[in-house]
DNA sequence: CCTCGATAGGAGAACGTTATCAGGCCTGAG
DNA sequence: CTCAGGCCTGATAACGTTCTCCTATCGAGG
């Protein structure tokens, strides 16, 4: 690959003078510029990259670490984030962590020796030491879709509590009594406030909390489907459950068609993140929207305004709004109603 | 951030023995080394792989541009991708072009300046002189999902047009005769291919091509949407559609909901590329499964022996097999039967 | 005629790492 | 006692850019 040093030689011009007219810096005379150009056409020139982030100690380049890329909700996230920055010139490097602290570890020291200008993380629980010294290093971040509560930096997430609140109230509203959740890992930020506006919209309704309708799943497939199956064995049946996630959402749908339960008479379904396919169901599914390219996108315009200005103003978080799209499963057809759309300093 | 120089200074060494310690290379004594690492470890130090690339000409990351990550079936592939190169130590800078000759130029050419080791692209058709001058760079290509007739970079793809017809030869099997396409873009190699597929499958069942039938597409959900409202219009309807990808196929989908049409009874529906929920609809969605994520990784694992043994041995193409899935859209409940799988060098 | 500023171009240092070379020490064989 | 050969360490040159200094020319203004 041809360098600055020979484009010069073939433009019979300096090294400084080649790399003035190539960088469109400081002083070049139109002819030389030309020369220089018409010589770096003719040997396909490109600059190095890696060169350049040496001497500028920047490197144009962001990571994105989520848990996993192919759950549609993070593909959308890392989707919007991309879309926020790649106007700024920044090109995305992107980490599946799969919720597995030495992964996410790994990826960290990973990213922090390729120095990358900032870091879009979707944190598990054990990142936070690893991610202050990276702060300290310089490293932008913003957390997005969870938040580590002791950590001094940026987040965008969304309103879980009100999310999964708003659901279990349809719910209740529909003269649901007894309503069961399919939770996420505790140890997860999403688990923990989506349980906890279940919890909080049954307070409300002065309903005693029945522990045995909590079940813990993994945020995945098998649990949902696992789980509902736990819920259609007990003596006293919830009549409506609310399922945490996208993705066990289909594994409880398909739980409950093999088990031939009618959907909503003998059991209600809300789903947490709406996604292409839920209209589509019979009946339709009633779920909590998630903005994803959204929280993205406001996660990637954050970083920018940080890597611009690096005056370090306290971190800020970012609420996004949660949306109820009541469809059929819950049991009735209602429209959609926005929830609550915040942000705080 | 600190640097060799800083550690060695702390530890009292040489830059040279500094870097030998924390290098794992050379001749060190183990007192010497434990000294080093010790002022490495209090100092926090990263080593800076920026500047190791200038020396060893490789970054260790490798470039992935497909058209959509937040298409599911994409973001499948680049999971693939990621986890097959994960364990050499490869990160992965991802790029959405959108189909976009002008986007996947711009991102070629930073990629380029990048000095990335390989690249996975799923091209479009404007992108092969950019890619020729990649691989007389240096750079290893692999092609995934598509395949440029006139690149000679390996390729990994599905066998298009064997899914394409056997989905069109089941609808055959079950008697209809008049069977609607929505097909994709030709511009596009898998466009092509399965539209060839639906036609070999008519050809061979002596059926004169009615091309009324053929609607092109856009591969996106609003395409499907709209293209099936024309084929519902028609004074002689299909009384089955064969919908070439996953996100026109809810377009389908929503439309025949919305026009209130029976699936299969009024119009059957045959998709390409199995998702996660098509088992939950009503009726369970027949489709085209595509192994999405193998397809990734067989395309990791491949640019990974192009990069271990440089000998420029001649491309090779990886045909991956589909499978149909039978479901219930299509008018009857089948076992899933396997089409092919083949290698050619 | 001298100076000043704008323009034009060159020489060389820096970025942080790895790799090459050379030199010093020690041990054991001859 | 000498010398070969293993060990250990240090100095320094790369890698390809950008950036800071310098020098030189030219025209205008005093």
């Amino acid at each position: 690959m041809p360098t600055v040093r020979d484009v010069a030689r073939r433009a019979g011009v300096s090294v400084a003078t080649a790399a003035r007219a190539l960088g469109e810096y400081g002083y070049v005379s139109d002819a030389t510029r030309a020369l220089v150009l018409r010589a770096a056409q003719a040997l396909d020139y490109h600059p190095n990259a890696i060169a350049r982030s040496m001497i500028k100690g920047r490197t144009q380049t962001l990571a994105v670490i989520v848990s996993d890329n192919a759950n549609p909700f993070f593909a959308s996230v890392v989707r919007g984030i991309e879309d926020a920055v790649l106007a700024k010139g920044y090109a995305i490097m992107l980490c599946n962590a799969d919720e597995d602290p030495a992964k996410e570890a790994m990826y960290l020291r990973a990213v922090r020796q390729k120095r990358v200008d900032g870091l879009v993380i979707s944190p598990s629980s054990g990142a936070a030491a690893l991610l202050r010294g990276m702060l300290e290093g310089g490293t932008a971040i913003v957390q997005v879709d969870r938040r580590l509560a002791d950590l001094p930096a940026d987040a965008v997430v969304v309103d879980n509590r009100a999310g999964a609140r708003a659901a279990v109230e349809h719910l209740l509203g529909l003269g649901h009594r007894r309503i069961g959740i399919i939770s996420g890992p505790r140890r997860l930020y999403t688990g923990r406030e989506r349980l906890e506006g279940y919890k909080a919209a049954l307070r409300a309704a002065r309903i005693t909390l029945d522990r045995e309708l909590i079940l813990e799943g993994t945020f995945k497939q098998p649990s949902g489907h696992h789980l509902v199956g736990r819920f259609l064995r007990m003596r006293r049946r919830p009549t409506a459950v609310f399922v945490a996630n996208n993705l066990m959402t289909i594994g409880a749908l398909l739980g409950l068609r093999e088990a031939g339960i009618r959907i909503p008479e003998e059991m209600a379904l809300v789903g947490f993140d709406d996604m292409d396919w839920a209209p589509i169901l019979t009946p339709p599914l009633t779920a909590v929207a998630q903005p994803a390219y959204d929280l993205g996108a406001t996660a990637g315009r954050l970083l920018l305004t940080r890597l611009a200005q690096p005056a370090p103003s306290g971190p800020r978080t970012v609420v996004l709004a949660p949306r109820l799209i009541a469809r059929a499963s819950c049991g009735a057809a209602l429209a959609g109603s926005s929830i609550r759309r915040s942000a705080r300093g």
